[in-house]
DNA sequence: GTTAAATTTGAATTTAATTCATATTTAATA
DNA sequence: TATTAAATATGAATTAAATTCAAATTTAAC
């Protein structure tokens, strides 16, 4: 009765704590996702979770299915790496150029599990800031880059990663800091600091100021660590990944503020060629990636 | 894809060695057990077994998701006793009564799985040889019995365990010692040795030589080593379940034929008050015996 | 009170699994 | 070397189960 289905559930509705989250995480509609725990309670004749306007809280009876399906599904994507690794025993290299420093935050977790999946491929980072890092695969000088969508995609393959909010950051003591979420029209004026990227590639320019014809000033930095000092010393506003900034706004160091109605949302992927893309260290590179991703970094959603 | 299912389906192929009588195991038909682990093969992309007319074996890959399925399902048992303690903190008393002695062999190692998962539930062997085990059920002075089905059930309720073979066991230099299976007149005039309870009891008796009014002297003994001594010592011929006399089988004190065309077959049952076998801790003896069973005796067939 | 954000519900639908009936394969038998 | 028997495979039809759809509730917050 209880299937590996369920399980996948559960590990959804636990690191999303929301049920319609949840079920677009494992490509469901939100009734179906309560259709089936529903049946899992009848099934066992005990309550598995405390529904709320808030959202789903495990019982001790849900925690436990929970744990039983972190368990079980670990040593199913073991059994399943053995499996491809039964198939083609491949050895290889992957060179990933990051579009954004922010990435390295989760990068490191990612690149010590797929060590252990992988010994056999060669990893490594491609190590400086890249404006247009897709020219580095046509050059064959990196395999994979992870960021958004490229402008063109000239012959390359490209997999979901995870959407993510962009939220705006404030020093502490900033004039807005009251406001719950910032409008076009509150970045009037200001110094945006941004990566040194063309207007077109930065999400708040061209989805939120360009629209509106907002007059703004610009400051380029390429770490993130400079952005947020520069931002902490009042020399203007950025715009970032929420789990890029979380423990600098967690220490106090600056405030963060959703932008617009619904928040930005942007979207990360894994793009590389097409003979890249299909190889199976690679897909299973994709998988770390979102399973790392979807367990370490708040808010996100996946695709 | 993988669902807990076709785990099922892993080990009972792995412990029947056939298709059909996997299938039957997991209450399916051989067509859909087929299609099903094709359906793997299909997804992994690789061969998982090699079947031929004599049944099916597992490849590298299928062990390795044969290993998968052992630890997820017994992780899965753990879990599923944990939520039905948590629901109902029940001690309680089990008075377990055999209605042959053969099933000792298993019965030790399955009180060893019990005791583990129902520690507050005191389980004891009621002693002694009964002709008719059924009556300590009401007399309240046991509360399981395990054998076949008594002729009227008063009131009680059936469990079933599994089907098994009873073979002819005959001393190695028998005048038949040569013959595959044995017939209804191959008993003919020969000295039956069983345990001391009624014909109708006897399935050897029922089912094959009362039909055929074969003659046939008949001698008793309660204990199994008992009886095997009387055939080893040419004294008459026996008959017992094939998981009973493996061992003395293997070391040559005796051998041992199937009766009749297909073999004579048996079934074993748990049988107590419809109370007692409604509780979560009788049921879950009764999947622990068919588990161990099915694991440790070969040729039985789970009901 | 009204809205908004969550979950629930039940019927309709879609999808997937299973059966049924038969074919195929292979080893042992005669 | 045909024949039988014992296994698994196959494909269409069927059945069962899961999912969606379209509201309906529920509950907290404004």
């Amino acid at each position: 009765m209880l299937e590996i289905r369920h399980l996948k559930s559960l590990v959804a509705i636990s690191e999303t704590g929301k049920l319609a989250h949840a079920a677009e995480r494992v490509f469901l509609t939100q009734s179906a996702l309560s259709h089936q725990i529903r049946a899992l309670e009848d099934h066992y004749n005990i309550t598995l979770f405390n529904r709320s306007a808030q959202g789903i809280r495990f019982t001790q009876g849900g925690s436990r299915l929970l744990s039983l399906a972190k368990e079980i599904l670990e040593a199913l994507e073991k059994a399943e790496r053995d499996l491809i690794r039964l198939k083609c025993d491949q050895s290889g290299e992957l060179r990933i150029v990051l579009e954004c420093h922010t990435c390295f935050d989760w990068l490191t977790p990612v690149m010590d599990v797929f060590r252990r999946a992988w010994p056999e491929v060669e990893i490594d980072l491609v190590a400086g800031f890249h404006s247009d890092p897709w020219h580095l695969l046509h050059e064959a000088k990196a395999d994979i880059v992870i960021g958004g969508m490229p402008e063109r995609s000239r012959n390359l393959s490209h997999l979901p990663l995870f959407k993510f909010e962009i939220m705006a950051v404030l020093p502490p003591e900033h004039l807005l800091k009251n406001k719950l979420r910032l409008s076009a029209e509150d970045f009037s004026n200001e110094t945006l600091i941004t990566y040194p990227v063309t207007d077109a590639r930065i999400d708040l320019i061209r989805q939120v100021l360009a629209p509106e014809h907002i007059q703004y000033n610009r400051r380029t930095s390429e770490l993130t660590i400079a952005i947020m000092q520069l931002v902490a010393s009042r020399r203007g506003i950025a715009a970032l990944p929420s789990w890029g900034i979380q423990s600098y706004v967690e220490h106090g160091y600056v405030i963060a503020k959703p932008i617009g109605r619904k928040g930005l949302w942007s979207e990360l992927h894994a793009t590389g060629t097409e003979g890249m893309m299909t190889k199976p260290y690679a897909i299973d590179l994709v998988k770390i990636i979102r399973d790392v991703c979807a367990e370490k970094l708040i808010g996100i959603r996946l695709m």
